[in-house]
DNA sequence: GCCGTTTTCGGCCCGACTGTTTTCAGTCG
């Protein structure tokens, strides 16, 4: 807001920099106002002492409310638009009267924009671009948030209502990386249950509420539908409203035109009588329909069906299987924790190894590493090495990919390496056959492991950049290379059918959870998730391996 | 707004890229 404000620019970085402070602050901010300790930490001065103990407090703070009042709520809206900063939102704002995206979109529309000072006809195309990617993420949500709601409302249900079943059903449930609200399958006493949700303290508005469905609106905009059905409907419903649709038109088509019977959210029944046929879980229901269960992952009409009918359903990566994290960064570059804690908390959740890969020479704003501090960086992984002598430290790095998809980083260096990663951090805007030859030229280097997070996508804020995914997946075959999938929530990048590419062309996956702090390490459920919705094998892939196996496959030749 | 000091001002992470300009501002990672 002090941005858009036009405050000086450092006056806000002071403001991201005592913020950062205190995400990643060890204790918590109220412990640190309890114990006065907070102007003791560094990026927290006097003025942001003041405002933060006022907040922990009294729960408010009158500047920022002051400040919020006198912007209106569109322009957020504005900023989210890729090449919109404040500057521009601002010029928008101040000279123009443009505070909503509706606002906005009339205008470049009309073909108005690119006469604006410091607007040209490309911004606006790119402007107009940016508001229909924003109008499509409307209503959209990260699987991580939606996994958070809900097991926070199976947990109300369980604690208040005593269901006889429950279960997350819907897209939440077959791990789709971005979904639109939250489904909840229960049985028993409908009142309690439906109840538990209603009165929870996050419910803005109860939309709909009968004897079988309540749905609600939490504070977030996010939709919340509870279905409560009978005991002996539960499997059929968590089947049906797990979905897929398409996965489900299947299923019933096959149980008509296979079986003569009819299958929906309330049963299975069988000829002209209808006649129920029991089914306790959703194993019993595929099993009805002559077929193996299907992880709720694969459920996408992808040809899952065909492989249940032919008893060649994959055996899907599971957390069990994972043995190390690969790709992580410490306070070498732009992380976190230590090499050392980073190690501890890997330990700590039962890994056999971890890579350190911290960032290279070219990525200056993430500290990245010369080749010289990259070798101070191997002294303390050997010392911690020795330290902590229940889980391994191999030495890697995240390397830029340069412009001319050269390499930031001597061969010398890198065949010292144990895990070399690859990935492009800069030149987003580039063709697609100028991004897709940097990668694959990339690719053809002997030392290079990995590709990292290929398609470059946010979800929810940045569209991939332009690369011709099938290209690299198949030059990553060609060369030995692996793919990685990004377990970010934010990126979950290959996605599903990348992932059944690589499949195909027999390319192994490292699912990697890019960590940048201990906490970082909580994001591998999306990135084993995303695996299962790719029909990724353990063998499919490399952190599966212990460590001894992960470095002959590497560094065979 | 923060910080360090050649200590109460002056600099603050920094380079690439883009599209606007016609020498550079704004945005991004």
């Amino acid at each position: 807001m002090l941005e858009l404000k036009g405050e000086n620019q450092f006056k806000c970085r002071a403001y991201y920099a005592g913020a950062r402070k205190i995400e990643t602050l060890p204790t918590s901010v109220t412990e640190l106002v309890a114990t006065d300790q907070l102007a003791a930490q560094a990026g927290i001065g006097k003025a942001l002492t003041e405002k933060i103990v006022e907040l922990v407090t009294t729960g408010r703070l009158p500047y920022h409310e002051r400040i919020k009042a006198e912007l209106p709520e569109g322009l957020f809206d504005l900023l989210r638009i890729p090449d919109l900063g404040p500057k521009r939102v601002r010029t928008l704002y101040d000279k123009y009267d443009i505070d909503s995206l509706a606002k906005l979109e009339y205008v470049a529309k009309c073909g108005q924009l690119k006469d604006v000072p410091g607007f040209g006809a490309k911004t606006e195309q790119n402007v107009l671009q940016g508001i229909q990617m924003l109008k499509k993420m409307r209503g959209q949500y990260l699987l991580v948030d939606a996994v958070a709601v809900a097991q926070e409302i199976v947990a109300r249900i369980q604690t208040t209502a005593d269901p006889q079943r429950i279960s997350i059903a819907g897209s939440v449930r077959r791990m789709k990386e971005t979904v639109q609200n939250v489904d909840v399958v229960a049985s028993g006493d409908t009142t309690r249950i439906m109840d538990a949700l209603a009165q929870w303290e996050r419910v803005e508005a109860v939309t709909a509420r009968d004897k079988t469905q309540c749905s609600v609106v939490l504070d977030t905009g996010m939709g919340v539908e509870l279905r409560v059905v009978p005991l002996a409907s539960f499997a059929f419903a968590l089947l049906y409203y797990t979905g897929s649709k398409d996965h489900n038109k299947k299923l019933q088509d096959r149980a008509t035109s296979q079986f003569g019977y009819t299958l929906d959210a309330s049963g299975l029944y069988a000829g002209e009588d209808e006649k129920p046929i029991e089914c306790g879980s959703e194993e019993e229901v595929y099993r009805a329909l002559d077929l193996d269960h299907i992880p709720p992952e694969m459920r996408e009409d992808s040809g899952e069906i065909d492989l249940a009918a032919g008893a060649s359903v994959p055996s899907l990566v599971s957390q069990e299987d994972i043995k190390g994290l690969i790709h992580m960064h410490t306070t070498w570059s732009d992380g976190m924790n230590s090499i050392e804690e980073m190690a501890c908390a890997a330990e700590q959740l039962g890994y056999g190894y971890i890579v350190i890969t911290d960032h290279t020479t070219s990525s200056h704003i993430a500290n990245g590493l010369t080749e010289e501090r990259l070798k101070q960086q191997w002294k303390e992984i050997d010392a911690v090495n020795e330290k902590v002598p229940g889980i391994r430290i191999l030495k890697g790095a995240e390397v830029d990919i340069k412009p001319d998809g050269t390499l930031d980083y001597s061969d010398e260096i890198l065949k010292k390496l144990d895990v070399v990663i690859v990935a492009l951090h800069a030149g987003f805007k580039g063709d697609r056959e100028t991004i897709t030859g940097r990668v694959v030229k990339a690719l053809s280097n002997p030392h290079v492991h990995i590709f990292a997070h290929p398609t470059g996508r946010l979800l929810l804020g940045r569209e991939p950049y332009a690369i011709d995914m099938e290209a690299v997946i198949r030059a990553a075959g060609e060369n030995g290379k692996v793919m990685e999938l990004n377990a970010n929530p934010n990126r979950l990048d290959l996605n599903w059918q990348h992932l059944k590419l690589c499949r195909e062309y027999g390319v192994k996956v490292s699912i990697d959870p890019d960590a940048h702090r201990v906490d970082g390490f909580g994001c591998m459920p999306f990135g084993i998730g995303t695996a299962r919705r790719g029909w990724i094998t353990s063998s499919d892939a490399i952190n599966t391996l212990d460590v001894d196996a992960l470095l002959k496959t590497l560094h065979k030749k």
